[in-house]
DNA sequence: TCACTAATGCAAGCGTCACTTGCTTTTATA
DNA sequence: TATAAAAGCAAGTGACGCTTGCATTAGTGA
């Protein structure tokens, strides 16, 4: 019943027929409606901004925004992702910790923006299918990503192994989360480092210095 | 303009005239409402129930429901928090690690119910000013409690000091409503133990175990 | 350049649901 | 038993997500 193709993939490319023509307005109109959500969001929170303000701030038709993704939470989903999907360099820094700092502060600047936000938001709370989908691949994704940090770790005989990557990154993704969206409180400037050492040191480790 | 009183505390005693009356029937028509809603709570999301079931299941109008607690979400933070409120204990275990255990399992026990889940979803999508209110004293308690796991395990000379314990907590806690909310997988068996090692060990500590 | 049709505009409407209001009825409680 | 707080009842409001049928605009291939 929803056909949602933010992509420009014709899935129905069954009989001859279906054509789809993805030049110029098509393109145009997207891009209009996804900056004004990003706009949008910039100010207020998911819930309270209506697919009217959207379409009226693309200076676009309501309807255009149903037939083209279906559902409100299906755009924001697309915009959200589309303004996440650019940062997150994960370069060789030459030691775990300064790798993992790097990533950690990067997620926690983002965090800190309205989009930021947003997203975790969408994230948390989101029920349609298309946002379910995402869950999957957007974490599996980011998994892999910290797994390839954590193995170069292995490399340089920082650790023996890189099995607990996944739960690790987690925590330190998802104190960041907790702290925005549960607690909804602020994230120090020095977050990254404090977490990053707790997880690669622990307690024990980091307690017994001071 | 919302009066919102879950607990009888007649606030607007400055003037004679107002009479609360909170015997009997009032507080039988709340505990009906709020079972209702954690019944529905305990089959669907926060936000596919609609007051008008709550009211039905509990043979209450549904007027009454909104005279009373003024907002469905404040219903909700109600009902949650009041299935939250028992448990989690916090007994002298003897060390740390066991303490720890002990609390981050009971969590997980509760998040993995339907009443979990929901009330880790309210806290995260809820935007009410009950909810943010709430947000406050709950998290405030719970890191209170958890400092006090700290201090004995300071005073057994297990760690040198209790500064780290909120974040600790923090990491504890927050990966496993990431993981509820944000991935909407499942919590292992054996997450408190994994993550108790973890944050206690930290990544250099466990990892050189094995 | 022109015909074809995908993509968009437009207007009207549907259904749900949170929430309100004025009035009546029930029921604690002094 | 009288008073008024609390609950019932009925009707309604307004917002908003989403749909639909038809007219209009504008890519695209010939």
């Amino acid at each position: 019943m929803k056909e949602i193709q933010s992509n420009c993939t014709p899935k129905n490319a069954q009989e001859s027929t279906a054509q789809t023509r993805p030049g110029g307005r098509t393109a145009r109109t997207r891009r209009a409606v996804l900056d004004a959500a990003a706009r949008l969001l910039a100010e207020a929170s998911p819930a309270d901004i209506t697919c009217a303000q959207i379409a009226a701030l693309a200076g676009v038709n309501e309807t255009t925004i149903y037939r083209k993704w279906g559902t409100k939470e299906a755009l924001f989903t697309d915009a959200l992702l589309t303004l996440s999907a650019e940062p997150l360099v994960m370069i060789d820094t030459g030691s775990l910790r300064t790798d993992l700092i790097q990533v950690v502060s990067g997620v926690a600047d983002f965090l800190r923006t309205p989009a930021g936000f947003s997203l975790a938001y969408m994230g948390a709370a989101g029920e349609d299918e298309t946002t379910g989908e995402l869950r999957k691949t957007f974490w599996a994704d980011r998994f892999a990503k910290a797994k390839v940090i954590f193995e170069r770790a292995v490399a340089r005989g920082e650790i023996n192994s890189a099995k607990h990557a996944t739960l690790a990154y987690e925590a330190l993704i998802g104190t960041l989360h907790f702290r925005i969206l549960a607690q909804r409180s602020t994230l120090e400037d020095d977050i990254a480092e404090q977490l990053v050492d707790l997880i690669l040191c622990g307690v024990f480790g980091v307690a017994h210095r001071s």
